[in-house]
DNA sequence: AAACTCATTATTGTATACATCATGCTGCCC
DNA sequence: GGGCAGCATGATGTATACAATAATGAGTTT
């Protein structure tokens, strides 16, 4: 707000757009903070797979040029969140149902190392940190509003990542949790869906305070095969 | 070679640049050009990890405008080739032990899952295919030429990857792969590096051939986890 | 009337100019 | 003599201008 008119470096003045704010950099480039307000407005959904990217109209929305923009694009396309058509442009990616399956497939088996490493290394003390957060999830399951609980969901999740001690498997499972997190969201919203997350979440719980690798490991996995199932389920419903 | 001092869209004569040859965009875009360029060579060796990548000086080797050359930049970094830290430059992603081991063990999980998808989903004819490659691995190794082992090895699991028939879980690993593969040239240089990996390379085969997806996951992680061991006390050696 | 061709237009790719920030050095002060 | 302030230099970030290609529509032809 404070360098509304003034981003003169040149003669012209620069037309106001809309209410967006013009993205003051909070110490970092303005292709970060635009990937980041990009990236956010993708997993909520409010940029919708498939949509078309126009490099002048998000550049006139942000109120910097077009060369930011296309660097945020290719910083996007790096988490696989866009796809970068040469010479046609680029679009929020859209996963079919098919590669869907695939990712998840992917996804259990690396949810699944997670706990497994967590059953081995959690120290004694880890119950208090993740039981709060446990409980919260349980809190919510009666009030039905989907998206806090997808939000302490996300935090039950990195909890068993911290503990598992390895960076950047940790840095691999975010990464495709964001992939698919436009399509999660809606499952969420399925009718035993969440009643059925507290009870899995309780026996990945038991399995990693027990020390149980192999247990924690078929647990989690199974977690998120049965998401991934519901997923396809939803999908299905659709066509 | 062939366009060297042609490429003037406007009037100012180009000064040709060493011998690196101007990149003619076979179709498709300069900054994708370079991208691959500078992956390989990154792959390879030339470029080793740790090195400061300027923007001016790769700019006047290719004899193009920093403008593609950031783009590239921003495009490796994706596949984390480079590291991008703001306002101080690109950099070749120097990886420390402690997160190379943090890779293998990923590494291992993913290849893992290769081996137990290629277990359940091979038809009869594949051991036409893969049989030839690995008998190729096998003539290489008292040759002692490491570089063309490295490569022929290379086939062999990209084939595991294609039996697997998941596309995604074959780019994610494919990936993975790359990420370290300047670190891994070196490993295969190792005494008993060759023999071993033929050895294990059999156990693998065994077992998907006969449709085992347990012993065939078991194999295959046992045998990155073994190599990642390798590199580690490879390193090891030079501290 | 449908399909093809060509011209127009809009969007992306590239080059260059300018602004801004990080780094290194010089010189002063303690 | 050592350390810090301030400036000079060089690199990165951003803006704009230009070039090239893909999408679009009008006009004609079969």
């Amino acid at each position: 707000m404070h360098k509304t008119a003034a981003g003169a470096q040149n003669g012209v003045i620069r037309i106001e757009e809309g209410r967006p704010a013009p993205s003051p950099p909070p110490g970092l480039t303005l292709a970060e903070g635009l990937r980041q307000q990009l990236e956010a407005a993708i997993a909520a959904g409010h940029l919708e797979p498939g949509s078309r990217l126009d490099e002048q109209e998000i550049a006139l929305r942000y109120g910097v040029s077009r060369t930011p923009v296309r660097e945020a694009f290719r910083l996007l396309a790096a988490s696989q969140l866009v796809e970068l058509r040469g010479r046609q442009g680029a679009v929020v990616r859209s996963i079919g149902p098919h590669v869907l399956l695939e990712m998840f497939q992917v996804m259990a088996e690396l949810e699944g190392l997670c706990a497994r490493l967590a059953a081995r290394r959690v120290p004694p003390t880890w119950g208090a940190t993740i039981e709060p957060i446990h409980q919260r999830l349980v809190a919510l399951v009666d009030g039905g509003d989907a998206d806090a609980f997808y939000d302490v969901n996300q935090e039950f999740h990195e909890a068993i990542y911290e503990a598992a001690r390895n960076g950047f498997l940790a840095d691999q499972t975010r990464r495709l949790r964001n992939q698919v997190a436009a399509y999660r969201r809606r499952v969420t919203r399925m009718p035993n869906r969440m009643s059925d997350t507290i009870r899995e979440h309780e026996a990945i719980l038991r399995a990693i305070l027990a020390h149980d690798p192999e247990a924690a490991h078929r647990a989690m996995r199974d977690h998120v095969a049965l998401l991934g199932d519901n997923l396809l389920d939803f999908l299905a419903a659709f066509e």
